[in-house]
DNA sequence: GCCGTTTTCGGCCCGACTGTTTTCAGTCG
């Protein structure tokens, strides 16, 4: 059972709780068990199996112990199916519209008997809603508005996206006279895959000129709240924004607060307290004098911290890193030399092997390894032995003719379905550089995909496993992958794990990556260019590394090739 | 429901905006 399992399970166990006015820090500790769950990277199946304590986590004690024990072990929560008895899943639905919470929903269905979002659609045509008391006319209009949005699925944009949208204003707000400092806050200064909304800062004596620009903004489509420092609208591809516009002396603070996670700040915050300050998005408070709030740092340092990298403020370790007094060196951009994951027109690539060595050379990277389809993926022009052998040789041409980049003959092999290689060994022993992966049969059964990988990584002639789950974010679910096995394993036996870089992959996670680097495994970041354009994306997984906590010495393709060939197997 | 070098009980982060109200509750991030 994957983890997140548990964790949905808990996730609907809050809302129902909620609904039904529990005490809403009970409903916290759910949310909160429910988080750690999600971003542990061991399986909480395994550990239960192992009869390992599982009140090691952060906000797992006794009591959701001996719940995870029962989901795990029998399927479901027995708790859990009482109370979905009582809360039908229709009433738990109108919580995604916005603007409506538990204590709304709890009217809808203990005063109207409501149902569903149907029901509940119906009863605001009749006018119902607005005869509740503590409700009016706007509120049955602002439900009928937005319930459309509450059918469709909650959608979250690729990093990419929500960088290119929050970037193009930030950069377009920063051109008024009036703005001082403008800057990307939030899940997307994080560098989080996914985005739900993108938070944008200012600092304006008035916030009129910021805020109007917005609004007028071509990529925005409606404006939905404006206030006095806050301003909230819709863009025109479906994501909403916050521009909050705070004083000058207040930036770092609204800079640290609005970059979150809200998980990171309830810490800081705690902290705080415990010293006798105060941090909101102001400043830092003693009383009512500020103590600090013009850059983060001052506000860290204020609180007894060292400044937090933002792909960091998770609350998962780096409160333990800033205690020890030590705050990982993230691995930047800058630090990589090779690229070891791309395709060519030999199979699904757009350029060739020769344009793509000159691209890479362009952008500063010392080597470079081709790594095409092999056969099984034959809707990409996937090669078989014979071509293989054959583009290996149009590699040495190149090799000799374009100087100033290293050029490696690699390969990226399918592990089939039925967990042999998609090439002989005697095929992949003459490669430079083997990266095996998972493209089909990504549904089989747990006990398939390990015994798939396994092969992979028991091969003497494979070097890493690329895309390691095969997911699509936001369009398929990825391979049901026992990390700590598999992570075990290719400690084992010296193969290294790749960060794909391609926005939709992000494959190894930040979760799974951290937990490679804590079995030494080295990792490689890609691109998989299937194009020139393709290395744009080497970023994204950096940061996706950086988010892991890993360092340059953490990411193998940052050393020369010379050091690189010594992490090697064979 | 979790957690504890002031604790096994009594805490559990903080403020903006909206809509409904005459001072605040609900929602959101």
């Amino acid at each position: 059972m994957k983890n997140e399992v548990i964790a949905s399970q808990f996730e609907l166990l809050a809302d129902i709780l909620e609904i039904q006015n529990a005490n809403p820090f009970r409903v916290r500790a759910y949310r909160n068990a429910a988080r750690t769950i999600s971003s542990t990277a061991e399986s909480l199946s395994d550990l239960v199996a192992t009869k390992a304590d599982l009140t090691q986590f952060a906000g797992i004690g006794k009591d959701l112990a001996k719940q995870i024990q029962e989901i795990v072990t029998t399927g479901q929560h027995a708790g859990l199916e009482d109370l979905k008895k009582q809360v039908p899943s229709g009433v738990l639905d109108m919580l995604r519209i916005p603007g409506v919470g538990p204590k709304k929903v709890s009217v809808f269905f203990n005063e109207l008997g409501l149902k569903s979002l149907e029901e509940l659609k119906a009863a605001c045509e009749a006018g119902q809603i607005s005869q509740l008391k503590g409700f009016g006319k706007k509120t049955e209009e602002s439900i009928l508005a937005n319930i459309g949005q509450a059918a469709e699925h909650a959608q979250r944009i690729s990093i990419a996206d929500a960088r290119a949208a929050a970037e193009t204003i930030v950069e377009d707000l920063r051109k008024l006279p009036e703005v001082g400092q403008c800057e990307v806050a939030g899940s997307c200064r994080r560098r989080k895959e996914t985005c739900g909304d993108l938070d944008v800062l200012a600092t304006c004596s008035d916030p009129g000129p910021p805020m109007d620009c917005l609004a007028g903004h071509y990529l925005v489509e409606a404006v939905l709240q404006r206030g006095e420092t806050k301003q909230r609208v819709r863009l025109k591809t479906g994501v909403e924004m916050d521009l909050r516009v705070v004083p000058e002396e207040s930036f770092g603070a609204a800079m640290q607060y609005f970059t979150g996670s809200k998980e990171h700040n309830v810490v800081v915050r705690q902290r705080a307290k415990d010293l006798g300050l105060k941090v909101n998005e102001y400043g830092v408070f003693r009383g009512e004098t500020q103590v600090a709030g013009r850059t983060e740092q001052d506000v860290y340092a204020a609180v007894g911290m060292p400044w937090i990298p933002p792909e960091l403020r998770e609350n998962r370790r780096e409160f333990e890193w800033a205690d020890g007094g030590a705050i990982p060196e993230l691995v930047t951009i800058g630090d990589i030399r090779g690229d070891l994951h791309m395709h060519t027109t030999a199979s699904d690539g757009a350029a060739t092997i020769e344009e793509m060595a000159l691209a890479a050379k362009e952008r500063g990277l010392k080597y470079i390894a081709i790594t095409d389809h092999s056969k099984r993926v034959s809707m990409a022009n996937g090669l078989d032995e014979t071509r293989l052998r054959k583009h290996w040789e149009d590699i040495r041409a190149v090799r000799e003719r374009v100087k100033g980049i290293e050029i490696l003959c690699g390969i990226e092999c399918d592990i089939l379905e039925d967990a042999t290689m998609d090439l002989s060994d005697d095929c992949l022993a003459e490669a430079d550089w083997v990266i095996a992966v998972l493209h089909y049969g990504l549904k089989q059964p747990r006990e398939q995909i390990m015994k798939r990988l396994m092969t992979a990584v028991k091969n003497p002639h494979v070097d890493i496993i690329g895309h390691c789950t095969g997911r699509m974010i936001g369009r398929r679910e990825g391979a049901d992958v026992n990390f700590t096995e598999l992570l075990k394993a290719a400690a084992d036996h010296q193969v290294m794990m790749e960060i794909n870089a391609h926005p939709s992959r992000l494959d190894l996670d930040d979760v799974h990556a951290a937990a490679a680097k804590d079995l030494g495994i080295p990792i490689v970041i890609s691109t998989d260019s299937h194009s020139v354009n393709g290395f744009d994306v080497l970023q994204f997984g950096v940061d996706q590394a950086r988010r892991a906590g890993l360092t340059a010495a953490d990411v193998a393709n940052t050393k020369s090739l010379k050091d690189f060939r010594k992490l090697i197997k064979k």
